[in-house]
DNA sequence: AATAAATTTAAGAAAAATTGAAGTTACAAG
DNA sequence: CTTGTAACTTCAATTTTTCTTAAATTTATT
């Protein structure tokens, strides 16, 4: 049976154009080399070299040549990949998270993990909870970032952080100016925005707020626009209010008031390397962060 | 060190999803199956397969199974392809031939190549003789037909046939009357027309007729052109006469007319399988080819 | 919890590869 | 044409690798 050895040999002697320097460079004696050449020629059934001096080759041999060329470099290729792969310094990781780790965990955690891993390539996707949870149950993705209710039999659930609510308005609004934490009586019922977030928190007082509300946004991108718009304030987990100055957060009554951050992945099955690192990193730059007003 | 072996090993067992099965397709026990695949988890450093069972892959398994199929497929492939290479199944033989060897012997002679080798494949070329020497000496091709004149060092020449020379006149031509052989004197000097094949013979009767003559053409195809139009007579090798009916070809005076066909190969390198099979094709031909008028 | 199936482990057997030494062969210089 | 040298092959012994059998362990199922 030919293996690649066979051909692995035949190339190196091939270009060598003698046998004691392609033995040198592959560590082995002249007499394996024609030992193995011999065994490859009686497979093949025919010669490979001209004479029994290794210049010139036959037609067989430039043959043999062309076609072991590119078997043994993608042998040699495949390999590699597969080791670099096992060490994870290369793969491909699938992840879906809510937006607002998407937008503002993420970027540094792929950050710290480029560094690292320079040849990870990372697929985000950014979606709400429900659909972060079904992404990794139906395995279209390796890692899930979003808040995991209740028990998922299927998914290997870890906390990532916990992401306090806190109060956002726009520079200069009357809360800003309280010496003191915010209290719910603070909030004007037809100053408060309501979204889905904050939506189903357990709490008496912000549910009531969330009845009254006038306006409900959805979209975190809005809901911002209209507290910029001084058109109202709202309660969000920090993580998703950007901070770049345009929108002041203040801390809640309570710490107990949380958005409480998972990593999900499916039970049962390893994860690649790469994913691995992945996680790492984002581990790293969970606990790297601070909840501002905190 | 992780070999071909190793990677066809794996396959085999991801695709079964058992080892016993895989075992039996391999011919191996599962035990040796176990041992390999144990080896090639050390090497690459991570796990393939998820539980103990082979069922279900692990990440780093799935990718090297897409890593393994094509290095096990291509060299499955590239094995065989050298196989049937060397055993003249297959491979391209290039072939440089004089116009008429290639008009009238080596259509049949591919025929009968291609019935015995379906798979080899032909590259023709007709040019002069001294070009199909000069062909075959630079290596641009592997078998030259033509004429060799003299001893040339670097080249391996055979006989293939010996073409007679023939007077080539249109039907109903005085000469077709004749009930003799025909002699130089019944050639009209008027009516002969020289043609770049029946110089250089060394008959000094027919090089007196050359001179004499009025018209002289290089081209067969021309030269057979104006015979058919009745402008005069030629004389030519047998096989470079078509034999279908529009010309009327006349023995010559003597045997000893005749043009020596040559096989002509390099010196000192053994021939591709499949330039071989050629070459019996075309001596096969060259044997069943009998003369017309002989 | 017990049984059945699948897999791993261990040790010996078989097969294959490697080596060093001796023998050939080819090329080149005398 | 001979002879010398270097390249290559062959041979037998040794080492390495791979395979198998049989027992043990693990995993899944009844």
């Amino acid at each position: 049976m030919v293996k690649v050895e066979h051909l692995r040999v035949f190339v190196a002697v091939a270009e060598a154009g003698e046998l004691q320097q392609a033995a040198a460079h592959l560590g082995r004696t002249p007499a394996a080399l024609s030992m193995t050449l011999k065994q490859l020629e009686d497979e093949l059934g025919g010669s490979l070299f001209e004479n029994e001096r290794k210049g010139r080759l036959t037609p067989l041999g430039q043959f043999a040549l062309e076609q072991s060329r590119p078997v043994v470099s993608l042998c040699a290729n495949a390999v590699n990949e597969m080791k670099h792969f096992a060490m994870g310094r290369s793969g491909l990781v699938q992840v879906a998270a809510v937006p607002s780790a998407a937008a503002l965990l993420l970027p540094k955690a792929l950050r710290r993990l480029r560094t690292l891993r320079p040849d990870v390539r990372v697929q985000l996707r950014d979606i709400d909870s429900s659909a972060v949870i079904k992404a990794v149950l139906e395995e279209s993705v390796d890692v899930g970032i979003a808040t995991v209710v209740g028990n998922q039999p299927d998914l290997s659930v870890s906390t990532l952080l916990l992401d306090p609510f806190v109060w956002v308005c726009p520079p200069g609004h009357p809360l800003t100016k309280l010496r003191r934490n915010v209290r719910w009586e603070d909030i004007e019922p037809d100053d408060f925005i309501a979204n889905g977030l904050c939506a189903g928190l357990g709490v008496p007082q912000l549910d009531a707020l969330v009845q009254r509300a006038s306006l409900m946004l959805l979209s975190t991108t809005s809901l911002l626009g209209f507290v910029r718009a001084a058109m109202g304030v709202t309660l969000l987990p920090a993580l998703a209010v950007p901070n770049d100055g345009t929108l002041v957060t203040l801390p809640c009554q309570s710490k107990r008031y949380v958005r409480r951050l998972n990593l999900i992945t499916r039970a049962g099955v390893t994860l690649a390397p790469a994913a691995i690192a992945l996680i790492d990193a984002v581990k790293a730059e969970a606990e790297a962060w601070v909840a501002p007003g905190a």
